[in-house]
RNA sequence: GGAGAUGUGGCAGAGUGGUUGAAUGCACCGGUUUCGAAAACCGGCAUACCGAAAGGUAUCGGAGGUUCGAAUCCUCCCAUCUCCGCCA
């Protein structure tokens, strides 16, 4: 959510910033009727008004001929407040539902384009491996060295369904636990959130009104988040945070749900499009400031940066390109893993900010310096995605023989194990 | 799932139809005092919106309703607590 009153000033830049995300939406619509609601909203408190002062003198009035007149006035009155207040209901009906659309407003350093394809590699790093032999891709792999069951899957859980097994699942323990390790020590809060969350922190969080086709929802209409982010940044809802605690930085972990509605064709074999995963996601509060939270996203971006440099998976950054960012989001970096079977890089993490879009829907606040209480700016960033990361670690770690070599940061937490075989 | 109780400002806690946006205490901020601090005393201290300002409007869990007037009465919803049931 934008502030009305910034729209108001900044009309151009903002009808800019959606054209960028080639989001549609009618900011003419939105003032002219936003004119309406100011009018509409005086009128009906200046009857109040009349009507509350009325009130006070009716009960101070000792004649009661001059009461009854009173009363009688003011009942007139009231069908008129009544009359206006209905016609504001509606204004705030239709100005609510186009402020749920406008877009936040891009970085200038966004890249233009329509679709990922136009996004901008910023980066790349490591030495893409090289094998004698034909790599074949993680699912072969995971099936030869009995790491998934995708079978039993789809008879148990449906379509994209899997069981994580063996070395598979060790796998995805040792992942978390080496993460959460180093962030942990990073001086992040360790957080496992909840999955099953009401529609408000969906609101909050920009994936509703929008995103209804990619979330399951439950009969008595709870909603199954698809990132940690949401219940993280939930956390806070409602509430003033005192500015030192600020920057809040979370590692988040909890289940996530996709229903991955529209993407059908795509990656129908593997765990690299799931409709159930489990993420660790980093998720930051800071303050109003533009250049804290620019720093703050390099630096969410380098943590994972170092992380898959430590565990030697070619990857590059992208900076995402108008089209392809969230409603909220100010700017995006994507972290692309190398999949050698695919013979190209892979989103496995996502970065962005959001200066105070979610914060205003969400209502987290704090009092600056001088007492005045401003929105908090988000952030957040995957850490690790289980089943994306384990993917790519599976196929640049493979060997001639079948087998996989874990990584060396990994061999501690998989019991001192060279290799999955 | 059944029964009962409760929901007021940062916290505690008054207030059951009329100058109550809300007593009082604590916390917090400023001042007096002090070499400095504590104590004491004085003053300030909710939020949002409209307005250049004066000022106005709204908010006492939420949404409706009754009334000239609602924190206070009515209806529904939500949350919390206690007991019972069920489950782990």
């Amino acid at each position: 959510m934008l502030d009305i009153k910034f729209i108001r000033e900044n009309k151009e830049i903002v009808k800019e910033g959606a054209k960028k995300k080639f989001i549609e939406v009618d900011i003419e619509k939105l003032i002219a009727l936003d004119d309406e609601r100011l009018k509409q909203l005086k009128e009906v408190e200046d009857l109040r008004g009349e009507v509350n002062k009325v009130s006070n003198d009716i009960s101070r009035n000792q004649d009661s001929a001059h009461k009854m007149q009173l009363i009688e006035e003011m009942r007139a009155v009231k069908e008129d407040i009544k009359e206006k207040e209905e016609k504001l209901r509606k204004i705030m009906e239709e100005w609510q539902k186009i402020m749920l659309q406008v877009p936040n407003i891009p970085d200038i350093s966004v890249p233009n384009g329509k679709s990922d394809e136009e996004n901008l590699e910023v980066r790349a790093w490591g030495e893409r491996p090289v094998f004698n032999f034909t790599p074949k891709d993680h699912v072969a792999i995971v099936e030869n060295l009995d790491l998934v069951d995708f079978e039993r899957g789809t008879k148990v859980s449906g379509f994209r369904g899997y069981f994580m097994k063996n070395d598979g699942a060790l796998l995805f323990f040792a992942l978390w636990q080496y993460f959460l390790d180093y962030f942990v020590n990073k001086g992040y809060i360790p957080m496992i959130v909840p999955s099953l969350v009401r529609k408000e922190t969906l609101m909050g969080t920009g994936y509703l009104p929008q995103g209804e086709d990619d979330l399951y929802k439950t009969q008595d209409g709870e909603y199954f988040a698809g990132t940690a982010e949401v219940a993280a940044m939930s956390y806070y809802s409602g509430e003033i945070l005192p500015k030192d605690s600020l920057p809040k930085k979370f590692i988040a972990f909890s289940p996530c749900f996709r229903r991955e509605a529209g993407s059908h064709g795509k990656d129908v074999k593997g765990i690299i499009r799931v409709h159930e995963f489990f993420k660790l996601e980093q998720v930051l509060l800071c303050e109003a400031s533009h250049e804290e939270s620019a720093k703050l996203h390099e630096e969410i971006t380098n943590h994972v940066e170092h992380l898959m440099q430590e565990l030697k998976i070619p990857y590059r950054v992208v900076a995402n390109c108008g089209g392809d960012l969230g409603l909220g989001q100010v700017k995006k970096y994507d972290i692309e893993a190398w999949m050698p079977s695919q013979n190209k890089y892979r989103e496995t993490h996502s970065s962005s900010y959001f200066h105070d879009f979610q914060a205003r829907r969400l209502n987290i606040k704090y009092k600056d310096r001088e007492g005045k209480s401003k929105y908090v700016h988000s952030l957040n960033n995957t850490a690790c995605a289980t089943s994306r990361l384990p993917a790519a670690i599976l196929e640049n770690y493979q060997q001639a023989d079948g087998t996989v070599k874990i990584p060396e940061v990994l061999k501690k937490y998989m019991g001192g194990k060279e290799f999955i075989k």
